[in-house]
DNA sequence: CTGCTTTAATTAAACGTTTCATTTATAAGG
DNA sequence: CCTTATAAATGAAACGTTTAATTAAAGCAG
């Protein structure tokens, strides 16, 4: 029982310069492969380090340098189907360029997506990966300079990076134009943020264009239809459905077959996001797929590249969509 | 333009202090609460450092007193849609003690999982929550004192968050036998992880004693089938399946259906986690619960614990699981 | 009024880095 | 052999906090 059981405090950069009987600022700079230093003198340095297992303190290196290799990563919901694999992705991508990465889920509440990027300046991230609530702009008098880059949304000051939504609902829509549908519904997801609302209005001027549109409603994002959508979803005004988010079009699926509907047979359903969920649905549900990893990824390298050079034009990187054809569209039935 | 257009810098306690005409320190004293500060001058640095809008910039706290008020967070994959609402609980709960979360995916890999501890570890977090890929005691060295919170697997170190599976696997099994089924065939998740081997094991052991087990088989944590378990799901030698995780449970659902048998009228299922696709199916899927949200919310608790009393005696938690009744149960056809 | 205790405030060191400015040693040039 | 340039290494300051040690002021008992 010593003083020191097994509290063996980890080396700092002080013990490899005593240990390698350097001063501490040769040990910094051989260690960071800086400043002029004998090579015998590194490789030495280097050695010393490695044997006594020293790793950086990254606080007192944040603290020098301003710098802590941290980003912050702003998501409305991690329970959002669409979100994880987004996440995932970019911690990957960030862990490959030694950065870590604070998640916070705001659940959807504009409070909390200020109070988190709040926290997340404070501990001085090097930038921000944001997916916020909605269109507004609310957190650029929070950011300052913090270079941030913006999913999804519109914002006029950061980095972005879109979707290309509008193709995305076109081909929605036409692929039931050309399944041979002429009483298609839509439902769109959150009217509220630009990205959404323009994913069904782009179905929807396509089959207007078809005369094919008996309707276009909306419904929050849930697998629960709204009273009046479920209504008119199986009222049978329509043979398909052309929808907005996939969590909505499996709640469509659900209500059609609490009601006797069949999907495909009976009604027709194209779903928008390509959720894990679809795939596992019986029949796999035909959507439009968004590269959620590559975005990830896209998103992780945009802002590194703006963090290192923090004056250079503001980027705007918009992702093709596509359609994945599964099980759950079918020609309109023969009356 | 000029020279410093809107670098605002973020005002540091040096300028609080000055701006308040104190000292540094009373300036810390007074905004920390501690220490003898006058009432009136306590007042007054509070007012001024919220006029400057002053946040303490906690690289250099954590520098100083060598806690970071960050926690990590480790878990075997992001998508595996048990992970988001507990990572999601998580987050918030360390929010509400002002910590925040570095999340880590690693991908199920082991070697990952190591690198990740060790960037956390070199971050400073004050602790970690930990769902290790296996149970072994891998990160036991990597760790040192580091407090770790261990989430459903086995550590002799370390506090523990765990699950009674084997209830929940009694459970299901008691289930369908009361549902009268007596030809059962059991599916197992991933066999090299007690916990997961041991819900398989309570079920079969049930069935066992009521002369109901079919078969035993296991399958990887996924929606695809392997050969064997797809054949044997579908010959007919059962009436109702004990499935270990709701993924595969949803994938022997869909198995059964292409070949054309219904769920539940041919052939009983329970899963088990109560992943939220499991909702989504049509019929809904019947499971065993498991409170991740709870689960979540306490590992903080007790890693907060920890970390504030390093040596108190080790914590184990059990939490208890519950049946959810969905659509997936019904009684064996008649032959 | 003196000496002692309490309260309020300050000074300065320390945390572990990076990096500027400086020194020392070595080599090159005349 | 002296000067000067270059290379290698070092000392020390700085980053923004916290906190131990110290001082100054005030209150109060005797």
């Amino acid at each position: 029982m010593t003083k020191d059981e097994n509290s063996a405090k980890r080396p700092t950069l002080k013990d490899v310069a005593l240990a390698a009987g350097v001063s501490v600022a040769t040990a910094s700079y051989a260690l960071n492969d800086v400043g002029s230093v004998g090579g015998d003198t590194r490789r030495h340095v280097l050695e010393v380090a490695a044997r006594l297992g020293y790793r950086p303190n990254l606080s007192a290196k944040a603290m020098r340098t301003g710098k802590t290799s941290a980003i912050g990563l702003i998501l409305p919901d991690l329970t959002n189907p669409f979100f994880p694999a987004l996440a995932q992705n970019v911690v990957h991508a960030a862990r490959e360029s030694a950065y870590s990465v604070f998640v916070t889920d705001t659940q959807g509440s504009p409070e909390a997506e200020r109070a988190a990027a709040q926290a997340l300046i404070q501990r001085g991230v090097d930038g921000l990966i944001w997916f916020p609530i909605n269109d507004e702009d609310t957190l650029a008098h929070l950011t300052g300079g913090l270079p941030v880059l913006v999913l999804d949304r519109d914002n006029p000051r950061h980095d972005l990076i879109q979707i290309d939504v509008d193709s995305g609902g076109r081909m929605a829509a036409e692929r039931l134009i050309r399944a041979g549908h002429r009483r298609i519904g839509v439902i769109s997801g959150p009217t509220d943020v630009r990205s959404s609302r323009q994913r069904s209005e782009s179905s929807a001027e396509v089959l207007r264009r078809h005369d094919a549109l008996a309707w276009h409603l909306h419904n929050a994002y849930s697998f629960d239809l709204e009273p009046t959508v479920a209504a008119a979803v199986a009222d049978g005004s329509v043979t398909a459905l052309c929808v907005g988010a996939d969590l909505i079009a499996l709640g469509a699926i659900n209500t059609l077959r609490q009601r006797g509907l069949r999907v495909p047979e009976d009604v027709s359903i194209i779903g928008f996001d390509n959720i894990p969920y679809g795939a596992l649905a019986f029949p796999g549900l035909s959507t439009i797929n968004i590269p959620v990893e590559e975005m990830g990824i896209e998103a992780v390298n945009t802002l590194l590249r703006r963090i290192a050079k923090p004056t250079e034009s503001r980027r705007r990187l918009v992702f093709d969509v596509t359609y994945v054809e599964r099980g759950t569209v079918a020609p309109p039935p023969t009356p």
